[in-house]
DNA sequence: CACCCTCTTGACCGCCGGGTCAAGGCGCCG
DNA sequence: CGGCGCCTTGACCCGGCGGTCAAGAGGGTG
């Protein structure tokens, strides 16, 4: 394997406003190739006829294939968490944040189906080992958000006592479920509809109370 | 692609005692190699290694990789699929059912963490597009098991109404959530334990109620 | 013994795909 | 104008890996 330079591969020089684009692009066209077809089965050659490049091109941009898709995960994450944390009203309590957060990153999941089927990808760790590090890593972020959130439930009575980290590992697990087969099953439903089912199902499974957590106010568009 | 002959690749002749045996062998170390690395970084090669036989071995009993592959997600379904009938009792009412079927999916996944993790390689699509085919189809099998249940559980007034495709997605991706949390997080909770949770989230997240479904009596070994 | 069928081996092949590189256009600054 | 750094190209290289094959080893049967 390349080593990391020094710092950890943060070499390439500046970059013309050109050379931004043009390397968004690829990263566009590559998110959506990695989210078709998969990382293993989509060829370097396939994002350069995709972008309308020559192949030489995207190692000017990107050292490797693998760091490119590192690149795209890791644009991925900062989204979606800017995301839930917009949706996260801090003056409401834990069970009612929770269902903010849930709600807002299944809304963000159906707008940027293509970005975060690569969280798919990440699930199955066909990227090779040294990838699974820096995947992994940044899963546990959610994980100890909505760790965080449910013991301060717990602690005001609205989620029975009980291992903090398997409610977490049920929130998570349930958003990536229902993201998932808007993606790939056919649920034809409306994202407003889903995700108000969502976060009803969180609040359900967490309280026991079929009306926990303030319902949110449905948007219209 | 090497099309499916006549009545789809059911040629190999007979096998002996013997024959068989390796067979299972070599499926043993495909199981493990893909649910540690993924399909795409386990070679042949290293199959082989892994069972002490030559390369070519594998094509005597597989025609490719991708089939060998197929035939162990078919006989990991046909598993699960007998474990969970034989955890329901039909006697019981629908949301009884699920939550039965919930617990032994959990134990039984527990108990098979190397096989059943080729459920995350089936996740992501990273196996081409024909095997795509071959895994979604299964995958629906268990969605209409549960909407089923949850027809049912509607039509009793045990669940509340709504779509009950939203509700099995439900189901199916919280025990899949934490199936993968247990093999990859480092979750070291009691199996036993984990399946009561899952069964009372699940529960929970159908009807709303915490006491929903009769609990189930633990297992002393 | 002759024959056949299941099994096993390991050398070999061919292709595919990630990564390299020499060459050149283009715009800017001195 | 000359040189320099950013960007772009496409031919090329080469290692890895899925798949093939000719050659046998047992062992069972007539």
């Amino acid at each position: 394997m390349t080593v990391s330079q020094s710092t950890g591969a943060a070499e390439r020089r500046t970059h013309t406003e050109q050379g931004i684009e043009r390397k968004q692009q690829l990263l566009d066209a590559a998110a959506t190739l990695f989210s078709t077809k998969g990382y293993a089965n989509t060829r370097i050659a396939d994002i350069c006829a995709a972008a309308g490049v020559a192949k030489g091109l995207v190692y000017w941009y990107f050292p490797t294939k693998e760091e490119l898709f590192a690149e795209l995960v890791r644009s991925m994450r900062l989204q979606l968490r800017r995301a839930q944390a917009a949706a996260m009203d801090p003056e409401s309590d834990p069970l009612t944040r929770i269902r903010q957060g849930t709600e807002a990153s299944v809304v963000f999941m159906a707008e940027h189906r293509a970005y975060f089927a690569l969280l798919d990808v990440e699930r199955a760790h066909d990227a090779g080992p040294e990838l699974d590090a820096v995947l992994r890593e940044g899963s546990d972020v959610y994980a100890n958000d909505v760790i965080r959130l449910v013991r301060d439930a717990q602690s005001q009575g609205l989620v029975p006592d009980g291992d903090p980290r398997l409610y977490a590992v049920g929130v998570l697990g349930v958003v990536s479920s229902f993201s998932h087969a808007l993606r790939n099953g056919s649920l034809d439903v409306d994202v407003e509809e889903l995700a108000g089912f969502v976060g009803d199902w969180v609040v359900r499974a967490l309280s026991g109370a079929v009306t926990g957590g303030q319902a949110r106010p449905r948007r219209t568009r």
